[in-house]
RNA sequence: GGCGGCGUAGCCAAGUGGUAAGGCAGAGGUCUGCAAAACCUUUAUUCAUCGGUUCGAUUCCGAUCGCCGCCUCCA
């Protein structure tokens, strides 16, 4: 029974979707203004997880994820680069792409961009018009928050402890707006310098938690399942979808909404001006693995903080190396027909684990708990030759389920051997028989100057990339 | 100022009203020609501090200290 917190509710409600076995999911990506950090990168792989754990039950999983690409500070970005909007934003989305597939992130079924659905938002902007949610006030529209009595329902903000003597941090716009809370559904291009599109409505741009609301609905209809994203963006950013979906159309908007929680690195929030702000590719630069920083990222539940240091990455590091090693020890074994009842209880213990696990809240630390312990009994059994092939192949196949969810197992392709290293690897067997050590140490140390690690195992002799 | 979260071994951390998962690092050992890998043993009488409730609290309540977040178009 799959059971996740609902910030709507505040509580752990179990997972019934509108649709018996599927599931709808919308992910509020991230802002393509510059190369992501790896906080950003956490919710990333932290949506990949909803969404293929919910495919491991069994679900039909759509999964939205959008791109934002309209904000004003990406229209000033491009503006100062002489760019237009989308020559700016291509390579930051290229990148993204690039370091999502490193991270081993599925690509969502769809990824909407904001500049492509300009007509879905003005139409949903001219129903909120329609339905007295909207109004106009100096060529530009505001939504009425008046109008909608729920609002605040997600974030559960108490405005009237906020707005002490009329906050500067409220009341930034200097147009007219009825109330300080309204916010900006469609902002007016006057100035034909200024990006804009020209509409029924007039000439201008959308505002930035429209978007999200005309989008979602496009591609996953008016009600949805899951609705996810950074825990920054619970107010305004989804409290404001909430009012423009939910005030056109008289309906729910969404069922359960998931917020990850942040990263901070070495206790402290990460910040450019701290000097520890640290990129997708800052941290490749340094030699760490994106498998081991995607281990680490999805190591503690999505609805905990987690502090990046980087002790904590080379210790993931080394944990990833040692799972992909228990992989191809157990793939490579020589074993006898049969089967070792005690070692199928075990993967079915692991597995129960895993999932109970995941289905409280995808508590990844207690499922990942679950693959340590089985994996510490299937190499006990294997230096002990108690692994049966029944066994293999069915601990193998557990590997894989498991590494449908999580993936962190890495690569298990036997990689070639080119014939030059071959040749020094049989030259040292053939030195270690005649006893020649002096010589079978030399060569060892040629080939792991090479990047050729080697075990000596009962078998012969193990080989892998450093 | 308003609201919320967190503080568990050297590091990253899960977790629960009944006496502390897992990973990394450390120590000792088995195996090995030596290594490597793997395995075994070991590493918090204790869960920020001080009170309270309870037969019993790390887990509930209160206070204090520290950190983080939202209220600023930052995941």
């Amino acid at each position: 029974m799959l059971r996740f917190r609902n910030t709507l509710s505040g509580k752990i409600e179990e997972f019934r979707p509108m649709r018996e076995g599927e599931a709808s999911m919308y992910y509020c990506g991230p802002t393509v203004w510059e190369y992501g950090h790896i906080g950003n990168f956490r919710s990333n792989v932290n949506a990949d997880i909803l969404r293929r754990y919910l495919k491991f039950k069994g679900f039909k999983v759509t999964h939205v994820m959008n791109i934002t690409d309209v904000e004003d500070r990406i229209i000033a970005k491009s503006q100062e680069a002489g760019l237009s909007i989308d020559d700016y934003t291509a390579k930051y989305i290229a990148a993204l792409w690039e370091d999502s597939d490193a991270l081993g992130i599925e690509r969502p079924d769809v990824v909407p961009r904001a500049t492509r659905h300009i007509p879905e938002m003005v139409s949903l902007i001219e129903r909120l018009l329609e339905t007295n949610h909207a109004y106009r006030s100096d060529g530009s529209i505001y939504y009425r928050i008046s109008s909608f009595p729920e609002y605040g329902k997600l974030s559960k903000i108490n405005f009237a402890g906020n707005i002490v003597g009329g906050s500067e941090r409220i009341d930034t716009d200097k147009y007219e707006k009825e109330d300080a809370r309204d916010f900006a559904l469609w902002k007016e291009s006057s100035n034909l310098q200024e990006p804009g599109w020209d509409a029924a409505i007039g000439r201008g741009r959308p505002g930035w938690h429209i978007e999200c609301s005309a989008m979602s609905m496009k591609y996953l209809g008016e009600t949805f399942d899951i609705h996810a994203g950074g825990i920054d963006l619970v107010f305004p950013h989804h409290e404001n979808e909430i009012a423009q979906s939910e005030g056109a159309t008289g309906k729910p908007f969404v069922r359960y909404w998931i917020h990850f929680e942040h990263l901070k690195v070495e206790g402290e929030t990460m910040s450019k001006s701290k000097g520890n702000y640290f990129t997708f590719r800052d941290i490749t630069a340094k030699g760490y693995s994106p498998v081991a920083l995607r281990y680490f990222l999805l190591s503690v539940p999505y609805s905990k903080q987690l502090n990046f240091t980087f002790d904590a990455l080379s210790g993931a590091e080394k944990t990833v190396a040692s799972l992909r090693d228990f992989r191809a020890r157990l793939s490579e074994a020589k074993t006898e027909p049969g089967v070792n009842e005690s070692l199928r209880e075990a993967g079915e213990r692991a597995l129960r684990e895993f999932e109970e696990g995941m289905d409280d809240d995808l508590n990844t630390s207690v499922a990942l708990a679950a693959i340590h312990n089985l994996t510490r009994d299937v190499n006990t059994a294997l230096s002990r030759k108690q692994v049966r092939s029944e066994n293999q192949r069915e601990l193998l196949e557990l590997l894989g389920r498991f590494d449908t969810v999580l993936n962190v197992f890495g690569n298990d392709g036997v990689e070639s051997l080119d014939a030059e290293i071959k040749a020094l690897i049989d030259e040292r067997q053939e030195a270690r028989r005649r006893r020649d050590f002096a010589r079978a140490d030399e060569l060892r140390d040629e080939l792991l100057r090479r990047g050729i690690v080697l075990e000596d195992t009962k078998d012969g002799v193990r080989w892998k990339q450093k």
